[in-house]
DNA sequence: TTTATATATTGCAATATTACGATATATTAT
DNA sequence: ATAATATATCGTAATATTGCAATATATAAA
C-alpha cells in the first residue's frame, strides 16, 4: 500500500485508443476494406454495398472521419472519401513496437 | 437500382473489429502496454498502476481476454496475465494488407 | 424553377459500455 | 479455523453506441 494512483493515460494511448475504436466495428472495417478496393471511393457506392441505411453509413464515415481515419472531398454532388495512410502506419507502428516489447521468455503463461 | 445488399460481414471482418475494439479504451492499451514492461505480470500490480478500482480493472481484463488478446494463469492466489503474441501479428498483418492496398495515385483527395 | 440525386442531420428507441460498491470465491498465512 | 490477500461477479447508474425514419441541405439535370 502507499502507492498513490497518479497516473493517467497519455496522449498517444488516448489517441490509439480512439483509433482503434473507430475501427473496431465490422462496418468501418469494411468500409475501410471497400474504400482500397475502388478506384472511385465514392460514399453512395459503399450505401449499395453495405447492409445499412444510408444515414447509418454516413455516421460510419463521420466517425471514421473523426479519428482520422478517412477524409472525404465534395465530388460535384458526390462526396469522394479516402485513406489517411499515415494513421494506418501509425497504427502498424504502435503494434511493432508492442510486439518489440514482447520478450516470451518473460512470459508465466 | 436494382442492386441487392446482400452481402454481411466476413468472419475475419468481425474478428478483427472485435479485437480493435477490445484495445479501444485507453485503458486496456495501458494494461497491455503494463504487461509488457513487466516481467512479473500480475493483476494487482494493474490495479495498483492504474487509475480504476480493482472489478473495473477485473473487466477490462476479461474483455481483453475475450478478444483473445491475453490469457492469465494462477499463481498460487494471483493470476498472471500474459500477451498473445499471435493475435497481435495478426493484426500487424491486417494493417499491412490495408496499407499494401493503397495506391495513392487511385486516390481522389 | 422544378425535379432528381447524394449526403448530412435530427430525433429517438434499443442496446452496449463504463465504472464502481458490495459481495462472493479461492488461495495463503497464522 | 480464522484472517488476510487477490480476483471475480453482481447489481446498478450514467453514458455511449448503433440503427433508422424523417427531414434538411446542396448540387446537378431538365
Amino acid at each position: 500500500m502507499g502507492v498513490s494512483k497518479t497516473s493517467s493515460y497519455t496522449e498517444i494511448q488516448i489517441e490509439t485508443a480512439n483509433r482503434l475504436k473507430a475501427l473496431g466495428h465490422p462496418a468501418r472495417i469494411a468500409i475501410v476494406q471497400f474504400l482500397l478496393n475502388q478506384k472511385e471511393c465514392i460514399c453512395n457506392d459503399i450505401v449499395n454495398e453495405l447492409p445499412l441505411a444510408q444515414p447509418t453509413i454516413s455516421q460510419h464515415l463521420k466517425e471514421l472521419k473523426n479519428a482520422g481515419i478517412i477524409q472525404g472531398t465534395i465530388e460535384g454532388k458526390a462526396i469522394c472519401y479516402c485513406i489517411n495512410p499515415k494513421v494506418i502506419k501509425d497504427l502498424v507502428s504502435f503494434f511493432n513496437s508492442i510486439l518489440s516489447n514482447f520478450h516470451p521468455e518473460d512470459q508465466c503463461c
